[in-house]
DNA sequence: TCACGACCAGAAGAATATTCTAGTCCGGTG
DNA sequence: CACCGGACTAGAATATTCTTCTGGTCGTGA
């Protein structure tokens, strides 16, 4: 469930525990109170680890930014040709949503951490290197005419827009589709968008 | 800019200096005290329009969405052919961005409103709305087989979900590419995912 | 004129976030 | 072993922020 191993177990019981207040009352809901009690922390404890509620937020949306672009590049490591790739990609996405879903719902309601985030540059810097992981895996794709030759910022749009679309319908309860079902029809859209070949 | 006319003129000075310290600091960092200075208004007059800080940031979103909702609808109204109204629709959503840019990156980024709001049910109504909006008026063009037939909840997925992604990254700075250039494979994109025109 | 409701002001009070002081625990070192 | 120092923890004290409350003003209709 959790995406970070590897931290000192208090600082771990933290998070989990912020995750879970914050999925149960939002984050502007819940006070630090909340998260010492369930936590088992002390507040002392809880600063001394992060510094605040905000910045709690941020390490929760940083880590789990993180797990999910790992796996990302993993599959386009593991994958050459064009369609497979793509398919992959929506594939991976879809299911890394609906195996972490409060960290997806987390990540999906407060974009707004990122704009706290986005001087220390660390997380700008992970989303550009993923937008140019991306189009430079695209490369020789487009070299041999089977991919569309477009501007790098599109081709994620294209490729996980529609699946970051119904995820979060999805998270919030609001389709009848299940993510498996959807998954073939989000996958054809993927290419579809960026294929050559039908024309 | 705004998109509320008729409102009372107080109630009107505070959600806009409310959008505007939202824009400027975010939600959580600004205090009803910046909104109080930046309106004019005085503390008792803030909470006797709204009754608390979420419950302004609740009011801007419902404004923001049904203005939003509302462009979307006459699009469609206006518009028999499945092709041109689908590049029509992705060409709405993307000027209305373009055009409320800082409302926009407050509905995208404060999307934990909406589960604030998610009880009275009004904002459930109105996607929900939507969602069928758009089936209804694809089905005559899936029962002539020029539109796939896909579950309800795909259909806007497809049709949006990439541009709502670009979008979000287009308003937090990160394209190189404009909107008006991205517009055109957007909505071929679009037309692409749910058309059965190649097969 | 007067009563009334809508609206507004700012002080008072309650809730929350954050800082501070004083530890405890543990691993290393003379 | 005795002790030092740093990582960590606790909870009280403080500061900030949100929300409520009391007492108005202003305009309108009876």
């Amino acid at each position: 469930m959790s995406v970070d191993d590897g931290e000192p177990e208090r600082r771990r019981a933290i998070l989990d525990a912020a995750l879970a207040c914050f999925t149960a009352k939002g984050f502007s809901a819940t006070t630090v109170d909340d998260i010492r009690i369930r936590s088992g922390a002390s507040v002392g404890s809880i600063y001394h680890h992060f510094g605040g509620k905000e910045r709690i937020a941020a390490a929760l949306y940083v880590a789990g930014i993180r797990d999910y672009q790992e796996g990302t590049l993993a599959v386009l490591r593991e994958h050459q040709e064009a369609r497979a790739g793509i398919t992959a990609l929506v594939g991976h996405h879809l299911r890394w949503i609906a195996e972490h879903p409060d960290l997806a719902r987390f990540l999906l309601r407060r974009r707004e951490t990122e704009v706290a985030l986005a001087n220390d540059g660390e997380l700008r810097e992970m989303n550009w290197a993923l937008f140019e992981a991306i189009a430079e895996w695209l490369r020789p794709h487009v070299a041999a005419g089977r991919v569309r030759s477009l501007p790098t910022d599109l081709y994620s749009a294209l490729l996980i827009g529609p699946s970051q679309e119904f995820a979060r319908h999805w998270l919030e309860g609001r389709t009848k589709s299940t993510i498996e079902r959807a998954e073939r029809s989000l996958a054809e859209a993927a290419w579809a968008a960026v294929s050559l070949e039908g024309e």
